[in-house]
DNA sequence: AGCACGCCGACT
DNA sequence: GTCGGCGTGCTC
């Protein structure tokens, strides 16, 4: 009797054993099959054929169905997945499933039927450039079609920004047709055969070139490049022509951006620039969409694919290079369920499909200048800003003993005056969104706080409503305090939303955009507010996180932080990091090259190292100052590190259990240290309180021993059953 | 994770 | 009387 070794999509960390209906002749590793799972069908994924089990054949059940002759990932995306289902002790049925499309592990074929071929008629082909002159869009139709004599299927006429009424148009001007489908095997030529560039290049400055000179006459094969440019030096043109260069070579590019970074204008510079079909997988697009792009991306159709972290997964059928911007964000990292690293799993897919892959970012990751630095990744470096541009002046303005208005002293003030009266704007960086922080009772002292976790909800005035953003509960605000009557309750500390009402009573005449979630939620609101705040004249911009990523605001010449010192007493071992990255991320925001930009860092940590060191010596040294400390302190990326969360409705059973965990490692595996348990840094989360036990090893293979022991124990113990319990392996926030 | 089974409060 | 709350257990 033959057994099939299934993974199916549970949260199981073992395979499943089948019967195999006979005479089905050997099957590769890899197709998916129909299984009936409990009481429900599924879709697995067949991991091996073997002649035995150690599975009671009453329980045996037998494969449904075969739905793939070959298997849906090709050898290295499989090897990729075995390696981050094992890497990030995840579930490999789990895994697999968040791997592909929705529709791919919900049964639907791996390649789509056959589809109409579009091409040009012998009169097409005959026609004279000018013939279109004014038909823009069936102009640039016929322009594609003609570099693709072989014929385009619909769905690539789509990616390349070709729309069914232009072809409609050149049908009936009887210069195009389409072609009734034939079996082709479009696994075997790229679509575009003579890579035109739709747009020319940018020059190169000297920095540039010798960074493209570098990554495009290396030898072929596995490489991880950091390329780390200030931010306005250009990383993104040299991207683009060594993409350019790789492409010409036949084979397709896979770029991942952070999630805030996959704009149109970010999707719109690439398909701009290259005449080739550019594929973006954004949260925007339907199962069936997504589908399309997948088997285009797996079929070797598209030649560029860009997408946030699952992109990672994509299948290519002719890799050629992997390129990770900004590769220090955070939004790389999947934060629940299968927590894997976005950056991490694209350098070892590099390493599996034997191909180069560049890291890009202004502010690297300790991990990955470490890597730098021993040598596993060779480092470019872009200095100096394009175009001439100058770096930003940095100010420290000290906050102690100074008068606060709406969180903002007197001087900051003043600049924003000067800098409004010159007609520049100003950017005001902020990551609190809503009214204020804390709601409190002006007579006794009583904070509003919520009812499901450790935390002060933030009151929003518009609507009027406190707002916790940790568990997403809401409620109105009391008008009485609850502790003594009184009807003096007050907002206390600055939001966004504060921020922006005060600014715009303060600086009547000037125009005050605030950029956050609430007020970018409604569809294309972001891309208005973008519109407005292109515009020249005087403006303020108010905004989080979201300001600091990506765009760039040519007519800001000062952006103001009004409070610093979050990042610098943060639970966070990476607290530091995040801030000196954020810092330096939001100063690249302002000014270009005939207008220098300002920044000014209040704090009431002036003299802080950090700070000092920053602003001093710049990002690099100040690097190097957090690498020696968790270097001593044995930290990542020094040492190797995974967290155990635990959480439940009660205190005691995540405590108990963890603690019984610790005791245990502190036994058996002298190679492990655990600290803890702890209470995680907001011990109580939407009604659940929650333990956290930090697992730090020296060396990574000792650690991972130790958690597949720990994983096993946990799946066997009673005890864990009634707790909810995750494995994080390199921890990037310990919230 | 699903999806069942199973045993206790407020409704037709 | 039963509709449904979510605790517990199982999936080859």
């Amino acid at each position: 009797m033959s057994i099939a070794h299934l993974a199916l999509p549970s949260p199981l960390r073992h395979g499943f054993d089948y019967r195999l209906p006979e005479g089905g002749g050997e099957l590769p590793a890899g197709v998916r099959v129909r299984a009936p799972f409990g009481r429900r069908e599924v879709i697995g994924w067949l991991l091996h054929e073997s002649a035995q089990t150690t599975v009671p054949v009453a329980k045996l059940r037998a494969v449904l169905a075969v739905l793939d002759e070959q298997p849906a990932l090709n050898p290295a995306l499989w090897q990729l997945a075995l390696w981050t289902a094992r890497y990030y002790q995840h579930a490999l049925g789990d895994a697999l499933t968040q791997m592909v499309p929705a529709l791919i592990r919900q049964g639907e074929p791996l390649r789509a039927a056959p589809e109409p071929l579009w091409q040009l008629t012998a009169r097409g082909i005959a026609l004279a450039a000018d013939g279109l002159s004014r038909a823009p869009k069936q102009l640039a139709a016929w322009q594609v079609l003609k570099a693709h004599e072989q014929g385009l299927t619909e769905t690539t006429c789509r990616a390349l920004a070709i729309t069914r009424d232009a072809l409609k148009a050149l049908n009936d001007k009887g210069l195009a047709h389409c072609l009734q489908p034939t079996t082709r095997d479009e696994m075997t030529a790229p679509s575009w055969p003579n890579l035109g560039l739709a747009q020319p290049e940018l020059s190169l400055n000297d920095e540039q070139a010798v960074a493209l000179q570098a990554l495009t006459q290396a030898p072929a094969g596995f490489c991880v490049w950091l390329l780390q440019g200030v931010t306005g030096s250009g990383k993104t043109e040299v991207y683009l022509q060594h993409i350019a260069h790789v492409l010409r070579s036949g084979r397709q590019v896979l770029v991942l951006v952070p999630e805030i970074g996959l704009t149109p204008q970010t999707v719109a510079r690439f398909q701009a620039r290259f005449r080739c079909p550019v594929l973006a997988l954004h949260s925007g697009l339907s199962d069936r969409e997504r589908l399309n792009a997948w088997r285009q991306a797996r079929e070797g159709r598209a030649g560029i694919v860009i997408g946030t972290r699952s992109a990672v997964f994509t299948p290519l059928a002719r890799p050629g290079l992997m390129v990770i911007d900004e590769e220090h964000d955070l939004s790389f990292k999947q934060q629940e369920g299968f927590r894997y690293h976005g950056r991490d799993v694209a350098v070892r897919r590099a390493q599996l499909e034997n191909i180069p892959i560049v890291l890009g970012s202004a502010t690297p990751s300790l991990e990955t200048l470490a890597n730098a630095q021993a040598g596993r990744y060779r480092r470019l470096e872009l200095k100096q800003r394009a175009g001439g541009a100058r770096a930003p002046r940095v100010r420290c303005v000290d906050l102690r003993g100074q008068v606060l208005l709406d969180g903002l002293c007197a001087a900051a003030r003043a600049a924003m005056t000067e800098t409004l009266a010159r007609g520049e704007q100003v950017l005001v960086f902020l990551n609190r969104r809503g009214f204020a922080p804390i709601m409190l009772c002006h007579a006794c002292g009583w904070q509003a706080g919520c009812a499901r976790c450790d935390a002060k909800p933030t009151l929003h005035r518009a609507p009027m409503r406190l707002q916790c953003h940790h568990c997403g509960s809401e409620s109105a605000p009391p008008r009485h305090c609850p502790d003594c009557g009184s009807s003096d309750l007050r907002p206390a500390g600055v939001g966004t939303e504060r921020l922006a009402d005060a600014l715009s009573q303060h600086f009547a005449d000037t125009p005050v955009h605030r950029v956050d979630r609430d007020s970018t939620r409604r569809k294309g609101s972001f891309d208005a507010l973008m519109t407005a705040i292109a515009q020249p004249g005087p403006a303020i911009l108010v905004g989080t996180q979201m300001l600091a990523k990506g765009h760039h605001f040519p007519n800001v010449t000062l952006v103001v932080i009004p409070d610093s010192d979050g990042g610098l007493f943060s639970a966070d071992f990476r607290g530091p990091e995040r801030l000196a990255q954020q810092l330096v991320q939001v100063s690249g925001r302002a000014g270009r090259a005939e207008k220098p930009g300002t920044v000014l860092v209040q704090t009431h940590q002036p003299e802080h190292p950090l700070l000092q060191q920053l602003f001093s010596q710049g990002y690099d040294a100040c690097a190097q100052t957090l690498l020696h400390e968790r270097q001593l302190m044995g930290l990542p990326p020094v040492a190797s590190m995974a967290l155990l969360r635990a959480e439940a409705p009660h205190t005691e059973a995540p405590l108990r259990l963890l603690s019984d965990l610790a005791h245990w490692l502190r036994e058996d595996e002298p190679l492990v240290q655990a600290w803890g348990p702890m209470p995680a840094p907001m011990a109580r989360k939407a009604g659940m309180h929650r333990w956290h036990l930090l697992l730090k090893s020296a060396e990574r293979k000792p650690l991972h021993l130790a958690l597949a022991r720990v994983v096993a124990w946990l799946e066997a113990e009673p005890e864990a059953r009634r707790v909810r319990w995750s494995i994080d392996i390199d921890p990037q926030e310990l919230g």
